[in-house]
DNA sequence: TCGCTTGTTGATGG
DNA sequence: GCCATCAACAAGCG
């Protein structure tokens, strides 16, 4: 789940619920979600600090605090929980954060596949996120030609690449490519001027939608409605949707709208 | 039991 | 160096 777009809800949430508000105690429930930190670690370094900010670069959460900083990460199961502290606990509630208004954040996940990890200051935040391209949402057209310029890989695989582009998964990747009517093989070099240009606005309305509503989205003109049924059609054409596994991921496509290589 | 899953990383081979 | 593929991580579902 968690992409761009559901990370930038989660933003929210940290920003509304905490942006001011002190952290009183600190519950870890499970350590498995914790990465290069301890419990007493994680408690010591934020029990009485204010949140300052919430930021997002890609799929990382940023919290500041006039101490250190949080980093979170959703991996697919992920999910940011505001909610009043007598909320029943959750069986997926690995860590909980007590503000001082009597309300919760709480980081909730099924699997465990990222996490949380601290960083002691700003230098330290920017070191741990150095891997990362830029925000996708923060890229036009012109910025994209940079991004893809000279590289012969599947544009698939370019587009879901954490460094060299922030914040597009699977799903995402899918219904720009879909709406650009581009295949999502297609080697990235061998796109032309338009099917750049194509990509590119595909690439800003989708997000801008999704992030309207927090998720990918689901609306009945869009791939993403329709990747999971039991016979999918393209809900352009009319058409066989395909399921192929493709950049090492279970890929829809349309193969009337988006020609293969 | 096996295969599959919206994320990331590291090994391996071309 | 670039690129594709695979395994691993963890937990649940069919």
């Amino acid at each position: 789940m968690p992409e761009l777009p559901d990370v930038e809800g989660y933003r929210r949430i940290l920003a509304d619920e905490g942006e001011g508000r002190r952290v009183d105690e600190v519950r870890v429930a499970d350590p498995g979600v914790l990465r290069e930190v301890t419990p007493g670690g994680l408690r010591r370094a934020l029990r009485g600090r204010r949140i300052e900010a919430a930021d997002r670069h890609g799929k990382w959460l940023v919290a500041r605090t006039d101490g250190p900083a949080l980093l979170l990460h959703f991996g697919m199961t992920g999910r940011l929980v505001g909610c009043p502290a007598d909320e029943p606990p959750h069986r997926h509630d690995r860590v909980v954060f007590d503000l001082d208004d009597g309300r919760q954040l709480r980081f909730r996940d099924q699997r465990k596949l990222q996490g949380i990890r601290l960083a002691r200051d700003r230098a330290a935040v920017d070191r741990l996120l150095a891997g990362q391209g830029p925000d996708a949402l923060s890229v036009d057209a012109a910025g994209l030609d940079r991004l893809l310029a000279g590289r012969r890989a599947g544009v698939k695989a370019v587009l879901t690449d954490q460094s060299v582009l922030a914040g597009l998964g699977n799903l995402l990747a899918d219904e720009i490519l879909w709406r650009a009517r581009i295949h999502p093989s297609r080697r990235t070099d061998g796109l032309d001027r338009a099917e750049r240009r194509r990509l590119a606005d595909a690439m800003r309305r989708v997000l801008r939608d999704s992030v309207r509503v927090g998720h990918v989205p689901a609306r009945r003109a869009s791939l993403t409605a329709h990747r999971d049924d039991a016979e999918p059609t393209c809900p352009r054409c009319g058409g066989p949707l395909r399921r192929d596994r493709i950049a090492g991921r279970t890929t829809a496509w349309c193969p009337h709208c988006q020609p293969p290589p």
